[in-house]
DNA sequence: GTCTCCATGCTACTCAGTTGCAACTGCCAC
DNA sequence: GTGGCAGTTGCAACTGAGTAGCATGGAGAC
């Protein structure tokens, strides 16, 4: 007898599997199972929150999720923010699949300061006009909203 | 003899009396020293920075420099930014003195990848354009700029 | 099926930041 | 100038995110 829901990640298993073949490299469970969290998140997640997701049907060791996550990030695959809690947060690129360039350019979110959650406001991409001091090379913008999200509003 | 050059922070000591004085909180060594740091670095300091720059003259200990920051960011004398390197970093608001609104509005900063230093951007206040979803309330805005300093290019 | 090399899991570690508490000190009232 | 007290500081111990080293395991090539 099955008490509990599915976890919503299971359903994103076969993508997952499609997009780390795609770059190449190997497939392994954990990698399958750390970009399938992060599919089913439309939120910036930390390791803890991939970590706690997988417990009941993937179990992956903290040290794991930790160097797939950077794994995902240097493919290109998905980003990776700074929060005010001094946690990385990782989030999908807009454009899925591996491009690398996709890892560089603008990056727009909005963390809501009432439940601590952040978004990706990449649908929407925020105009932003920099005048940067003599000298000063931009190579990569991104951009933080902090306010109170729809939910908590 | 004096073999070593005054620190550059201590010609700060008495705007920082000022400014504190002009909160109506306590006026202590610690927290006028801690200012005057942060008035005499151009950059974004780290606590640990600020431990460094403080260290021959009025030595403090690192739990008191973390509460001084804390405190001068709850006055609005300050604010802080999450580096990359997971380590808070803090900067004088423009306008300096104590007006708690000055802690909320626009920051912008730009980071260099090379040598890891921030610098404010807020002398060119950037024009930020944000379209957020429905029911999402912004608050402040934080545009990051990573590129490389006139110094490294 | 075998072999090789990269990924994983485990343990131990580092380091930024926090907590608890006793001692100290700035400031106000007298 | 003195006393009292609340807020501040310093110290030690702790927390928790992230990293390093190393033995083992497994994906993929042959």
């Amino acid at each position: 007898m099955q008490l509990f829901m599915k976890p919503a990640y299971l359903t994103h298993l076969s993508t997952a599997e499609a997009a780390i073949r795609a770059t190449g490299e190997r497939l392994t469970q954990p990698r399958v199972a750390v970009l399938a969290c992060l599919l089913a998140s439309e939120r910036a997640t930390s390791h803890l929150d991939v970590a706690g997701m997988l417990v009941d049907h993937h179990a992956v060791d903290r040290v794991t999720v930790y160097r797939v996550l950077e794994w995902l990030v240097n493919q290109g695959i998905s980003h990776r923010i700074a929060g005010d809690d001094r946690v990385w947060r990782f989030m999908i690129n807009p454009q899925q699949t591996s491009a690398k360039s996709a890892a560089h350019g603008h990056h727009a979110h909005f963390t809501c300061e009432t439940c601590g959650q952040t978004f990706c406001l990449n649908k929407t991409i925020p105009k932003v006009d920099v005048k940067l001091p003599k000298g000063f090379r931009p190579f990569e913008i991104d951009l933080l909203v902090r306010g109170c999200c729809a939910a908590c509003s």
